[in-house]
DNA sequence: CCCAAAGCAAGAGCGGTGCTCTCGTTTTTG
DNA sequence: CAAAAACGAGAGCACCGCTCTTGCTTTGGG
């Protein structure tokens, strides 16, 4: 019976290894979310699903393999999840998209907090993450840029001047991520990137302990007010008005 | 010879304790930078030191103790050296100060990866960093607080207008971080303490592969565009003007 | 159709780890 | 000075990542 009439793809094998293949990384993540990745251990993978430590090796030739395998899953993971909150905000502002791609982003994290500390805290595997990793890293970002995108091409956005000394570096970054994009924004774009997980970092780590409590409200004014600063104008979503500036 | 002729404080045995302390963490911290945290090993650590793996539970009871008395002095040099570039940026302009001591975090970080991944990645003993951290960690959000409370006695900073639904948790801040500081710049000053990290982790951490390429004037151009941003005004340093706003 | 080749699961085993317990020895202390 | 506390070393336990070898099953080409 090989080959039989029309199947999908291959024979049982082939079939059969990607489900054990899936069924190695759900356990992972399982023990990944339970103890951190610190703790995730290949034999203890291998002993909840019934096998032998030696099998794994089958599927994964290390536990750094494994350990990279969850870390692009959990970067198409929180990418998607914060393309599906940008295409939920498709119809509002501008800046209502950016808070919106930014608050599921803060909620992905929050809901996977050892998931994200895989990919965003310390790179675990070897000092660097693998190129593999980059393209789906990237997916957050592009999102970002594609809403300031559009916000620009629509009407145009505030400009900031730019030192001497960032100017060149500035316009690489238009260049090469969104060559119709002035560099002055470019380049406020990719710091508030940055930025912006620098506030989940330091709510998902338990930086803000003792300091911020009511969490989602500062999360919220802090991603309008990076809304404003890449240039996205304040709509005054619901009557309160949010980080617009005013003299002292 | 107890309690002999006045000397320091203790015993010769109590020297030896602090001594042998010392020297542990000294080696431990060797093998950090070296391969990371994940591969520090106390075995390693007493074979180093010529004593058996189990004399050095006399000093730290488990690796996680050794690790969170790393990650107290991690924090205590960086705050050392934020302070240290505050004391050198005195003179100077509000905005300068908050630029220095930015870039002082930045080149410790960037000096110290693996302590740096210690204390603002994935935080490694448990899920959270143990509470004796807490102050040591605080040190560098107190001198950025500083210097906005110099800037804003001095003759005032630029105001934010908040929305109703933070302005509760930005009025709490202030009360606990900076009394004399309007809520609304205490919660943009809490932010951008957040981002500042952002910046330097996903330097450290490798996020601007590929990205970014003249990474130190990036950093300066974001570390003002955050100086603006909290109200201290770009005293245009060298003739060079950096992160003042023009319309589009 | 059949048989070699490749993929797979299991076991044993190596060197390493964190950590505990015990047992002499040394230092401190009442 | 003697009791108590601190110390160093060794043996040992359970676990880890990883390799090697040994049988078995699925696959694919002559």
């Amino acid at each position: 019976m090989s080959t039989t009439h029309g199947a999908t793809t291959q024979g049982a094998r082939a079939r059969a290894r990607v489900e054990v293949t899936a069924a190695i990384k759900d356990e992972a993540r399982r023990q990944l979310a339970a103890d951190g990745a610190a703790k995730l251990s290949l034999r203890a993978v291998a002993r909840e699903l019934g096998m032998a430590s030696s099998a794994l090796y089958r599927y994964f030739p290390s536990r750094d393999d494994l350990l990279t395998a969850l870390i692009i899953d959990a970067y198409d993971s929180l990418g998607e999840a914060a393309e599906a909150a940008h295409a939920r905000a498709a119809g509002e502002a501008p800046a209502q998209q950016w808070i919106a791609v930014c608050e599921a982003v803060r909620g992905w994290a929050v809901a996977h907090p050892h998931e994200y500390a895989l990919i965003y805290g310390s790179p675990v595997p070897g000092y660097f993450a693998p190129a593999t990793t980059v393209p789906a890293a990237a997916r957050v970002g592009y999102v970002l840029i594609g809403i300031v995108r559009d916000a620009y091409r629509g009407k145009g956005v505030a400009q900031w001047k730019l030192s001497a000394e960032v100017e060149p570096e500035a316009a690489r970054l238009a260049g090469e991520l969104a060559p119709d994009l002035p560099p002055a924004v470019a380049a406020v774009l990719v710091a508030a990137w940055a930025q912006l997980f620098g506030l989940v970092s330091f709510e998902v780590f338990g930086q803000f302990n003792k300091v911020v409590e009511d969490r989602e409200s500062f999360f919220r004014h802090a991603a309008a007010q990076l809304a404003h600063h890449v240039g996205l104008v304040s709509p005054q979503p619901t009557g309160t008005g949010s980080a617009s500036r005013a003299g002292s």
